[in-house]
DNA sequence: TTTATTTATTGCAATATTACGATTAAGTAT
DNA sequence: ATACTTAATCGTAATATTGCAATAAATAAA
């Protein structure tokens, strides 16, 4: 039905989900190493780096800044966006601990 | 439109995406843990630990299986599902990579 | 062969996502 | 005030995802 049943999720993968989800589109992967190349950014720039239309960029930083992903801040008549450093240091902490799951017993049958 | 335009973003971003995409559901991150957990196991035994219906659960491991994030092994009438080490280890260091960036200047305007 | 058992597939309904044109909002400059 | 610039929002169309009932397929057990 396109409705993903969060309640019967922990909250750690319901978390892990979310912000995996907001990893799941080129242009907000794109978005977030530009970010981290200038370590500043106007929406503007985004649109001329990636070759989406302003509507559909601005919609991609929403979605990241809603999950405190990155930071805006108003500068004249641009936006500057950036890194939430914290934040990211928080969802790197919640990945790394995620792939550092290890199979205890090797022997597998596959 | 729903489409995703992947032809305008690298190799790599669309990789990253697709990966994330695939963790982008508490149910698929659910299987993936209790792969982990159990090292192997059966799509029975996933039916029971997470709560969706038994199409639900083979429609998300099918998703896995063909980004060769698990492998499947036919053993009598169950199928024994695992964590394909080796593709996990190639995501994991995709992501440690895409985490690993840090901002150069710390000056930061947000 | 018939009957369970277990997983895959099909078909479909409901919801979500992606993209963008048109417009709005808010600040700058003239 | 008027014109310009930049980003957000609205509305909408197209596509994707999620979930499950029903069914099929495949093996095992009787």
């Amino acid at each position: 039905m396109g409705l993903t049943k969060s309640e019967m999720f922990t909250e750690e993968q319901n978390r892990m989900a979310l912000i995996a989800k907001a990893f799941g589109h080129p242009a907000r992967v794109a978005i977030l190493q530009h970010l981290f190349k200038l370590n500043s950014c106007v929406c503007g720039d985004l649109v001329n780096e990636i070759g989406l239309a302003q509507p559909t960029i601005s919609q991609h930083l929403k979605e990241l800044k809603t999950l405190g992903i990155i930071k805006g801040n108003i500068e004249g008549t641009s936006v500057c966006y950036c890194i939430n450093q914290d934040e990211w240091q928080s969802i790197k902490q919640l990945f790394i601990q995620f792939f550092e799951q290890e199979t205890i017993e090797k022997g597998n049958c596959c």
